[in-house]
DNA sequence: TTTCTTGATATGTGATCACAGTAGAGAGGC
DNA sequence: GCCTCTCTACTGTGATCACATATCAAGAAA
């Protein structure tokens, strides 16, 4: 069989497609009115296309590294192991690419960004500046649900790290990065920071699991030593200790990278 | 006529269509390799899409403030502005509302996002953060021929503020900057402040106008000041003088627009 | 007169088809 | 044997159609 189609890239861990995708092979439904009003009622918030799960997707395995460094991605794979058709995954993306997650090749193709010195020297000044400056604008409006909430993304994150579990670990970490940056109040920086890791986060992956690599599963919540410093901060007021504690946490896994490579 | 269809909202500055688009009208030809390694030769770099020319076009438009922020878009509207089917401006559409330069309403619709105080506020802080701080990067980098080009940029620009042009003002204030910016030598930097100009094109350009509105020819040259003390702060070597001159630059613009809204 | 309903129109989204360009494998000539 | 050419499968892009839903207007009921 002479077929170079590689196999699925990606399974989807959750369906997909929603029900607007299923008229197509479903019968004609004349009380479409009744059930669409009802699932408003069910879901009155979710009301997300298919494109919006596929771009989501995709964008969890960019963030947690489930796609590597440098691989190719094709409409018509990612269609099928989604099971719809490549008009979502166009779309999607394309809103990836816009966003630099992904890169456009000049011959239309479409992969996760090449990991090169540049690049990650280039992505780590960027994140320290954004997201040192979002951690400030935090500190100036901490609240104690935000310390508590910032607190249990912690030891979520120890947990997972010390289980040895890199999917949970990576959305943890990035669980407590974003309930602080979420109390900056600035929209645009958030956006802004949402992008960076997108970017990041097939390397960073990759430094995490040179951490795990190289210790032992009691020494791998170390990182949470940088989270628990920058809560600590938070609860004092001191706005300079949460930037070089940030930045301490963020060099950290750039550092890794560094090292060797 | 009960028609309520707007009247194009934007008319297309050039030819949006390639030659591919044009095939469907078009009879079947025979030596079209041999027509396509010609314009490959012809133009080996600009290998760009519908869509890309769509995405510029728009592009444009938001950084020159030629859509009013709260705008409505609708694809087909567009799409026949541009004479293209509605696939390239549901991609571009798609790039820009994931750069926020457009904003995607819950009910699927599009258009510019609207100006409030918060928004103008935060964009304003963002700004300064990260265009500040790509100031800072290019003045480590400072060339001759990078001075010269931000001199004739400036000049450029005067004369467009003094010919009352207030496309070609803003056009011309676009390229100083990014010339500034792109000595950086931040790629990731430069998408973000890319991004910042679209969101906040259609605001500048309303300041732009309020400040010819209440200065006579002769003065509209004004934020040319701004851009000369860039200069000389470059040339000077004086990297916080450069930071200070940038921030005057931008505080100008959100300034105007502080002050009565 | 006001309000709810009911149509029609319009608009975004998804599926499918058509086509140009590319890359890779295999056959042919040197 | 190695290089070149050609042919085939594949991939991205654009066009078009189908459909659910949102919007708005006019009409009916209170």
């Amino acid at each position: 069989m002479p077929s170079r189609r590689k196999p699925a890239a990606l399974p989807p861990r959750a369906p997909i497609k929603g029900d607007m995708a299923q008229r197509a092979a479903g019968k004609a439904q004349r009380d479409t009115d009744r059930i669409s009003a009802m699932r408003r009622a069910v879901a009155p918030v979710a009301r997300d296309t298919v494109q919006d799960r596929v771009y989501a997707e995709l964008g969890d395995a960019l963030i947690c590294g489930r796609l590597q460094p440098g691989q190719p991605l094709t409409i018509r794979d990612l269609a099928a192991a989604f099971d719809t058709s490549v008009m979502p995954v166009r779309e999607a993306l394309r809103r990836l690419i816009a966003e630099k997650a992904l890169e456009g090749l000049p011959q239309r193709s479409v992969r996760v960004p090449a990991m090169t010195a540049d690049r990650l020297h280039d992505l780590r000044r960027t994140r320290l500046l954004v997201e040192g400056h979002a951690a400030e604008l935090a500190a100036a409006h901490v609240t104690p649900a935000l310390l508590a909430a910032l607190a249990a993304a912690d030891a979520a994150y120890i947990a997972a790290a010390e289980a040895g579990d890199a999917d949970a670990e990576l959305l943890c970490n990035q669980r407590f990065h974003f309930t602080l940056y979420e109390a900056c109040g600035s929209p645009s920086l958030l956006a802004i920071i949402r992008s960076l890791w997108l970017q990041s986060g097939p390397y960073i992956r990759t430094a995490v699991e040179r951490h795990s690599d190289r210790h032992a599963p009691s020494q791998r919540g170390m990182r949470g030593g940088f989270h628990s410093k920058i809560v600590s901060a938070l609860r004092k007021g001191d706005v300079a200790a949460v930037r070089r504690a940030l930045e301490a946490d963020l060099s950290w896994a750039f550092d890794l990278l560094d090292s060797r490579h």
